[in-house]
DNA sequence: TATTATCTGCGAAACGTTTCGCTTCTGGGT
DNA sequence: ACCCAGAAGCGAAACGTTTCGCAGATAATA
């Protein structure tokens, strides 16, 4: 029972396309005073269109839709989808979209969000770092909607934003290595993300060439939660072959460094050097203050948004695009004592 | 051009009605093969079904609003959107609701906010922790759009969902009260959200009815955010007067606190003692982890979303509930020594 | 004055569904 | 043989917009 377009015709004695000209200002001019009594007509009933019926007729629904990472209940609103989000929030605001965020991402449902992500409900899809199996994205390519990716590739044909994984470990264990660490061990992410799986080969690679102490007992999957962060390094931290510094393949992970080696006494960073990757807002929270590499998660996000936008609106294919990553010195690293 | 139901209809030389009973299950029969004809042709053809038809004559979009606290940009997102949002999120994927994010929330444009969250696209709102002077609540209200609020009241007509403030800053204070602290400082929030004003004047009334030591210089505003209570503290912690505890109306304040005191020699919780309120999850992060009020965030959550969703389905007024405060001691807080 | 543009405005189609009212057919019960 | 219930299926209305094609009136051009 909202006033409809209908309404305001029948009232004024116009038709229903006049109001409709009038309130949308085009294609069709109308007289300034016709214009002028719609409007005034249309404010006094509180008119407002209805979305749905104009998406109807154009196609357009002003919207775009978020689809988080499936399967893990902690990675759903993690501190690091946190500061994705405030990237595309802010830029959707700017550009003047409302985001529709898809909650049913059980595994076992795949068709059926699959159905719901592409379903006209949005004008584009921006997909947040995907699993690597996930058969989301191509569905809804071949379906034809629009779609970025971010922290995440899956072949030539998506335009991806993301960090060069290798580049982020190098200047992590970099950093580590000029302050006199050789005895580096890793809390490795999940092995079914692109990032969890290249920064453990990266830093694999790094501790063969830099010739760092890392025995296979200090790779140790944290699966990019600070639980399994805790009690990989727990593990480390308590038997008699101890390493002077951890590398975390996140900011999360190394939360649970943090909390492992205070529980045990060790000081942080004079016993125990740590390095995160991310530079979550709450890294700040931290204390000591977490040293980490930055990945411009903010950043990334926001040109996510844009190239899509972009997309949508004028046809402009999305590039993608590989954002530097960069090293946040703060309190939880240190120069080795001998 | 994606396959419509008319496609279907005249590939197999049905009615379109046929076809839609075919595809739902009713509301009228049809014969098993005809349905199973439908079915394999659909799945041959890709066809899913346009929602926003569908939302066209239903009147159901199955989607509900999340209008997050305009004005603040910080706000956006913080840690406390962070918990309200998982719950959310959690009970929509259960109630097989999908969400939409309101992020145009600028002050200035509250009249195009308030049709855009009126405007037929979602079955219901869901406000968080609204300002008090907000005058969205009451234009979706009469509007006749279902609507739940959280973390404030806003009049008797509405359904609200929160804690009891003054119990809260109770069981804080009088837990430091019980290690022997009497000199405490209040770093407050925000004084347009109900949480701030209603804690604050809490802790003045308990102030006096316990005779702490708390003169004004010790009430500082954080405004909710870490900068703002690191700031608030600092001063504090630097002047000649120094009080044994701090009680911090949220969780982010508390982290600045940690750090302000931290920078400037102060041992947490040897030479003070701090208390937060929510219990984020992030509380758990901090070292020494932090001792708070817990909020229930996430049952808040829960809870408005099963009401707002049990409103829509079923007409069922949802009932307003205050739920619970409850101590967590973790680390921060320590007994006077005197 | 005759011819063209431009301005007003209307009616109707279209977007893709759901669902109501009808008609026709089938089969079971008297 | 007759009646009636139920099944099967169709056509069309409805949801609320946008926008195209027309037509008549008015103004500008020759």
């Amino acid at each position: 029972m909202p006033t409809t377009i209908r309404d305001l015709a029948k009232q004024l004695n116009l038709s229903i396309s006049t109001v409709s000209y009038a309130l949308n200002d085009g294609p069709r001019s109308v007289p300034a005073e016709v214009k002028e009594k719609v409007l005034r007509l249309a404010k006094e009933l509180d008119y407002r269109p209805n979305r749905i019926a104009r998406s109807m007729v154009t196609g357009r629904t002003f919207t775009i839709g978020v689809v988080p990472s499936d399967q893990f209940e902690n990675f759903i609103l993690s501190p690091f989808i946190l500061d994705c989000m405030n990237g595309i929030i802010n830029e959707c605001e700017k550009l003047n979209y409302d985001l529709l965020l898809f909650t049913r991402f059980s595994a076992n449902e795949e068709l059926k969000v699959a159905d719901s992500i592409s379903d006209g409900r949005v004008d584009g899809l921006i997909f947040l770092a995907p699993l690597l199996g996930s058969k989301l994205i191509e569905i809804a390519h071949r379906r034809g909607v629009p779609l970025v990716i971010t922290h995440s590739h899956h072949g030539e044909q998506y335009a991806t934003y993301t960090t060069n994984n290798f580049d982020t470990v190098s200047i992590a264990v970099n950093h580590l290595v000029s302050l006199g660490h050789k005895r580096i061990a890793h809390v490795y992410g999940k092995q079914i993300l692109e990032d969890g799986i290249e920064r453990r080969k990266a830093f694999e690679k790094l501790a063969k060439e830099l010739q760092l102490t890392s025995p296979p007992e200090w790779q140790v999957p944290g699966y990019f939660t600070r639980e399994n962060g805790y009690e990989a390094s727990l593990n480390i931290l308590k038997s008699d072959n101890i390493p002077t510094a951890f590398f975390c393949s996140n900011d999360e992970m190394a939360v649970g460094v943090y909390q492992a080696a205070t529980e045990l006494g060790f000081k942080i960073p004079e016993d125990i050097s740590i390095v995160g990757v991310d530079n979550g807002t709450y890294g700040s929270f931290m204390n000591p203050q977490l040293t980490t590499v930055s990945q411009n998660l903010y950043g990334i996000a926001v040109e996510s948004v844009r190239q899509l936008s972009n997309y949508i609106e004028n046809g402009k294919e999305p590039i993608s695009q590989q954002f530097k990553s960069e090293l946040v010195v703060r309190g939880s690293t240190a120069a080795m004592v001998q």
